[in-house]
DNA sequence: ACGCCCATGTAAGGGGTTACATGATTGC
DNA sequence: GCAATCATGTAACCCCTTACATGGGCGT
């Protein structure tokens, strides 16, 4: 592809999670070409056109990423990840959704443990009303999202 | 508070939804006492600790953030205007969770529209899975999240 | 041929993170 | 009294955003 294709996808497909432009893409891509992740040509017409290729270094650098157990505290990891898997019987595509859930379990653990110390009683509850609904709201989107994850592995299987 | 405090409150409650760190936090606090936001006072006893009190200047500047619009694409600013929300009653409480409605109700249909659109045919799903999870999962988060926005509304009347 | 947009690039500024640093207080 | 940790503060670095900048292609 070329830089202003890629900016492109981050326009539509990939920035519905992730998010970046042509100010980021530029240097990078000059970087990753100096780490030797992939090289460019360029074509007799359109001279202004670079083409990028994915090069083995760059090839086995997104695998071994790819490969990398997710971090807690990172929700863009898991999308972008997920992103990258093309097929439904890649073997990562499993691995990451398992990984994916069993930290939203501990989450919603986490959750759940907050909203019974932090409004212990009633009174903490009507005094502090909005801090209350974040609480509930991030739980029932954790529970929600354990049931996608679940219902979307079994489907797999 | 002290700067101490508001740390160990990034830690624990608002650290649910929004992060950062003493390094950021002492900085900020000497910037609100050079805007007249807030100002801070030492005692005999702990001559080390600052004790800072929340001025007129700082209350307006908080109200009047408060009352402006949410904005898209900043998934953060809800809750974090939801935190300072104290009572039930407030009536900036059902106007935060209709904007709030507003701009996920766009979003719902947005991503419902780029589904078809990417995947307008079976293979680009086949050969794009993980790309299509992720449009398949937001668009259940959305749907989630829009039902507790329309259930909490209810509750509120 | 000329104006507009395409494709690429650079620069400046802001904010956040990590690491470094120091004096006061507390506990044994 | 001395060590640990509390409370505050600073510095360096990285990344992201916004703005500035330029030459090549394309349409009329």
């Amino acid at each position: 592809m070329t830089g202003s294709e890629i900016d492109t996808e981050f326009q539509n497909d990939i920035g519905e999670f992730w998010q970046t432009t042509h100010s980021q893409i530029y240097p990078e891509l000059k970087r990753m070409v100096a780490d030797d992740w992939i090289s460019f040509e360029t074509t007799e017409q359109d001279k202004k056109k670079k083409w990028y290729y994915l090069q083995p270094l760059g090839e086995s650098e997104l695998q071994q990423w790819l490969k990398t157990p997710l971090t807690a505290n990172t929700d863009e990891e898991f999308p972008l990840k997920l992103f990258f898997i093309q097929y439904r019987d890649d073997a990562l595509l499993t691995n990451l959704l398992q990984q994916e859930l069993a930290l939203h379990q501990e989450k919603l653990i986490h959750l759940k443990q907050r909203l019974t110390t932090v409004f212990a009683d009633e009174a903490t509850k009507d005094n502090n009303y909005g801090h209350h609904l974040i609480l509930k709201r991030a739980i029932e989107r954790e529970t929600n999202n354990l049931s996608w994850l679940t219902k979307t592995l079994a489907r797999l299987n």
